[in-house]
DNA sequence: GGTTGCATTGCAACTCGTTGCATAGTACGG
DNA sequence: CCGTACTATGCAACGAGTTGCAATGCAACC
């Protein structure tokens, strides 16, 4: 039940609709923890019968009315009981490396064509995360308290798409 | 559908029983790709019934008799044209990656011991990773044609646990 | 005037994976 | 002789997430 912690973590910051969340997992948290908005909607009903959200309608001109979510008291408990929990060490889970396991099985044009399709993926990732920080954090080294956490997730997302853009020229060269 | 095809690949080096893919899934592929024996036996009937597997009894004396699988021609052309199809860059999702970000909410020796705990198992993980490759790939510079692609992964996994100590280092720097 | 796109909420059906349980024979240590 | 652990297979219930679809109303563009 990750999704309900991550949109605990958001609401706690600010209230917002399921569309409003939906848009934001579409960009910061979204970037460690993709969420439909099917899926919100359906986690934020539950989250309201567990009394850990409550909604009111708010009018909107021009606008389809919509539902703001907030965060209650219990919300509040159970998201900070949830913080000091240890996270287990999700597993990597690679369908890229089951492929590759089966290089001999393969047609070798094929898999460096895929290689190389996910070394532009993995440059253009990591080039959006760095304009990212050099936007929102121009000082690193005077961090305010509540951006330490965000520029220490930028920093994690940065360091793994430099992993795999260094997997992919590693797999490139030795396919060469 | 990616366990049916990290099962196909592993048929397709040897026929196995659903109890010999559950430990070759604890051991190599399942660095990278995790199945219970569970899942793995609904997938085995699953594939039976769709023609790519086929299964034989085998007896066995002091054991339970197996039910051996072999891949079919039917199995093995489904593997060769999933493996020239581009593989999807996999959304990383990390739990961790959320709590850090509300690290403002949090408390900092909770997150600093949990830290230092994946720090641990990063660690732990990259060895085995290094004595792994130490053992069986003495030579990487000379490697056969069937053994690249596991050490392309084992590289894999070396250098994503790199990257996972290495943000580790850097939190833990910033909370210090 | 028609099409496209955005804002907003949601349902239904499905796949994938996890958790817990059941069964049964053998081997081994205390 | 008893408990534990290994080999071997499987079911049932559940939770999480995806895909596809539907509705409505406004704005902007051609």
């Amino acid at each position: 039940m990750a999704l309900e912690h991550a949109i605990l973590v958001s609401l706690a910051e600010r209230s917002a609709s399921g569309y409003d969340l939906a848009r934001r997992f579409d960009a910061s948290i979204g970037h460690f923890w993709k969420a439909s908005h099917q899926q919100i909607y359906k986690v934020l009903g539950r989250m309201e019968s567990d009394k850990l959200v409550e909604s009111h309608l708010v009018a909107q001109d021009g606008r389809p009315d919509k539902k703001v979510y907030a965060i209650t008291t219990e919300g509040r408990s159970e998201l900070t009981s949830w913080l000091v929990t240890p996270t287990p060490v999700e597993a990597l889970r690679s369908e890229f490396a089951v492929k590759l396991r089966a290089l001999h099985l393969s047609d070798r044009d094929a898999v460096l064509a895929d290689v190389r399709r996910r070394r532009e993926q993995h440059a253009a990732q990591l080039e959006s995360y760095e304009s990212s920080a050099a936007h929102y954090y121009p000082h690193p080294d005077r961090l305010d308290d509540d951006e330490l956490g965000p520029w220490l997730v930028l920093r994690g997302g940065i360091i793994a798409e430099q992993a795999g853009l260094a997997w992919c020229d590693e797999i490139l060269k030795e396919l060469s």
